[in-house]
DNA sequence: TACTCTAGTGGTAACGATAACATAGGCTGT
DNA sequence: ACAGCCTATGTTATCGTTACCACTAGAGTA
C-alpha cells in the first residue's frame, strides 16, 4: 500500500510528460513562455496526478511571497473587517493573499505580531494606527518592504499611510452639536491609554469643546476598549446620574452609542428631544435602529481598497505614489435632529 | 552606500559568533540543545544584526508549516469572527498561525480558496459547513492533513467535524413558540440555494412545523445571504402585509431579527404581545436591544476553541480523537415572552 | 542566400534553514 | 580507571522551485 507515498512534485510531472521541470514550472506561471498545448497537457497531467503547487518552495526560491501582512486591533469589529475586506478583494485580483493578525488593542501584542508576520517575508505590511512600541517601529523602519499605516494620520509616518484625523472627525460631531444649540456635551469612550484611536477621539473632543469655549470635563470612561453596547449603556446611565443636565453625547463608536440609546429608552429619556446622541463608524445598526443614529462615516472599506491600490502602485513602481487622506463624513440622522 | 544589502541569514550570525549555522538554528528553537549562554549571545547578535527569522526557508526545509488554513463565508460576521478568534487564540499557544480566506457564501469561491490555501502546505484545514463542490471535496479527501468541517453536522464527513444541527436548533425555537401557544409561525431567511446553513435552518423550520401539524408555508426570502438588518426589516414589512395574522417569526439570524424588530416598532406592532420574534446566533445586539431578543446560542467561539483543540490532539496523535457535537442553546428573552 | 530575431524549451545552480548523523568532552557508577 | 552516557556542538546533504543562461528551429528580413 503506497497510500502514504510522497506527494508528486513538478519533477514527477516532468518525467511523466517527457519535458523538463522548467517547462512544468513555466506552465504554472500565467505570463510565461510555453506553447498553449504544452501548458494545457501539463496542467491536465498535474490534475490527474493530484499535484498541488508548493507555494512555500516557490516563495523560497524566488525570495518573494504573495503575502500582504495586515494587523488589526480586533477581528470582531465591523469597521476593521470592512477594511480587511476591501484589502483582500482588491489584492485578490493580483493573486495576493492577506496574512492577518490581530493585536487585541495592545501595542505589545502588535510588536510580537509584526515580528512574526515579517518572518513570512510579505510583500508589504499594513498596520492599524500610527503608534507603536519602539521596537515595533524599528522593525518596520528597517524592513525593506512597503509599510502602510491606516486609520490614522501618523505624526511621523514610517512609510506611507491611508487614514484620517480621528480628532478632526470628532470635531465635526462637536461642531454639529454646538450649531444645533447644545452646550453641555459629554464624551463616552474607553479607559484612557489603551486604544490609540479612541484616545485621539477623546483628545479631539476636548480640543473641539475648548475651541468653542465650552466645558470639556464630562468624560465617561466605559471600560477597556473596545467598548461594547452594554458598556455604552452603563456609561449612559452613569452620565445621566452624574451630569443630569447634559444635552448631547459623543460616543467613541456606534456600538457604544447604540447602547446609550437603549439606555435612554429604558429610562424614558427621549432622544433626540431631551438628549442628542452621536456615534462613530457608520455601523449598520445606526441606520436601522430607532431613532436612527447620527454618526461619522470613516469609509472603512475604502481605506482597505485604497491601501491595496497604494501597495500595488508601490510594487509596480512607476505609478505616482501618494499617501491618502480620507475625509470622514458626518451623517446626521434622527438621534440628533 | 550598502543600504540595499541583503538581509542577514543564520550563516551571517554564525560567522560573527564563530559557531556553526546549526547552533544558530538551534538557538531559535525553544526546546533544543544549546547552552543557555550560547543561545543568549546568539539571540543578542541576531537582534543587533537586524536578523529576521525566515519562516519560509524553515517551513520549506522541514516540509511542514505552522499554518492552519481556515475558510469562512464572510469576515464581516460576528459569529464567524468569534469562531476564528477562538481558533486563533487557542492555536497561538502552539505558535501556529491562521491562514484565513473567505468564500462570500459561494461554494465555487470556496473551491478556489481551498486549492490556494492547500498550496501553503498547512498543518490542518478548517472549513465552514459540510457541503462543497465535488472538486473541493476531492481536494480535501486526498490531502493528507486533518480536515475539520464546522458549523454543521455533515451528512458524510470528510474528516472530522465540530458542529451542530442547524435544523435541530431551529426546531428548538419552533417548539418554544408552539408551547407558548403560537400556531401561525413564519420564517424569514435568505434566498434559497446559496447559504447552506441558512437553507438547513429553513428546512428545519418546515420539518418542525409539520411535526406539530402546522402550516409551514409562511416563508419570506429576504435576499441574497447574508441577510442584513435592513433586509430583515423589509422582510418583516412584507410578512405583515402578506400574512397579517402571523403570531411569531423565526429569523435566520439575529441581524434579520433585529431588523424585523425595528420594523415592528416603526409600524407600532407591539413585540411580543402582538408578534413574537426569534433570532439565531446570540449576537450582542440581541441582549441590548429593547425588547431583548430571543435567540439561539450556537457557541461560535467554542466551536473555534474546540476545533483548535481537536487539531492539536490530532497532530499530537496519542490523545483520543472525537468529533464534537455542539448543543445549541435556546435563550428566551423579552421578544417572545 | 545569409542573417537576425523570437518563441519555445532544457541544464544547472541556488534560495536558507534544518534533519540526520557524527564527534568531542565531561560526568557517573562500579 | 574505564565503559557508558549525556550535553553541546559540528558536518553534510537536501527540501521543490525557479533565476539565469544556453540552445534550437523556424519565421522574417536584407
Amino acid at each position: 500500500m503506497s497510500n502514504i507515498r510522497k506527494p508528486p512534485t513538478m519533477a514527477d510531472i516532468a518525467r511523466v510528460m517527457g519535458v523538463s521541470p522548467m517547462t512544468v514550472s513555466r506552465a504554472f506561471k500565467a505570463d510565461s513562455l510555453v506553447s498553449a498545448e504544452t501548458r494545457e497537457a501539463i496542467l491536465k497531467a498535474a490534475e490527474d496526478l493530484g499535484y498541488v503547487f508548493d507555494s512555500t518552495a516557490s516563495n523560497f526560491r524566488s525570495q518573494k511571497s504573495d503575502f500582504v501582512a495586515v494587523t488589526i486591533p480586533s477581528i470582531n469589529n465591523a469597521n476593521f473587517a470592512d477594511t480587511v475586506g476591501g484589502l483582500a478583494d482588491t489584492l485578490a485580483a493580483r493573486n495576493m493573499q492577506i496574512l492577518l493578525g490581530y493585536t487585541n488593542y495592545d501595542m505589545q501584542e502588535e510588536e510580537r505580531l509584526i515580528e512574526q508576520l515579517l518572518r513570512r517575508k510579505p510583500q508589504a505590511i499594513v498596520v492599524t494606527g500610527g503608534k507603536h512600541t519602539p521596537r515595533a517601529r524599528r522593525l518596520l523602519e528597517t524592513v525593506n518592504i512597503p509599510v502602510i499605516e491606516t486609520w490614522d494620520i501618523p505624526a511621523e509616518p514610517i512609510g506611507h499611510y491611508v487614514g484620517f484625523s480621528n480628532a478632526g472627525a470628532v470635531r465635526q460631531m462637536v461642531d454639529h452639536f454646538v450649531s444645533a444649540g447644545h452646550r453641555r456635551i459629554a464624551f463616552i469612550g474607553g479607559d484612557v491609554g489603551r486604544d490609540t484611536r479612541g484616545s485621539e477621539r477623546r483628545t479631539g473632543f476636548i480640543a473641539a469643546m475648548e475651541a468653542h469655549g465650552l466645558d470639556a470635563s464630562r468624560l465617561i470612561a466605559a471600560g477597556a476598549p473596545p467598548i461594547s453596547m452594554r458598556e455604552g449603556a452603563n456609561a449612559m446611565a452613569r452620565l445621566i446620574e452624574i451630569h443630569p443636565d447634559t444635552q448631547a453625547v459623543v460616543c467613541v463608536s456606534d456600538l457604544a452609542a447604540y447602547g446609550a440609546l437603549t439606555e435612554c429608552r429604558r429610562l424614558g429619556v427621549p432622544v433626540p428631544e431631551r438628549f442628542a446622541i452621536g456615534g462613530f463608524g457608520n455601523y449598520e445598526i445606526g441606520e436601522v435602529c430607532v431613532p436612527t443614529l447620527t454618526t461619522i462615516n470613516a469609509f472603512a472599506r475604502e481605506i482597505g481598497e485604497k491601501t491595496a491600490r497604494l501597495i500595488l502602485d508601490i510594487l509596480d513602481e512607476g505609478a505616482a505614489i501618494e499617501d491618502v487622506r480620507i475625509t470622514p463624513e458626518l451623517i446626521v440622522r434622527d438621534s440628533s435632529r
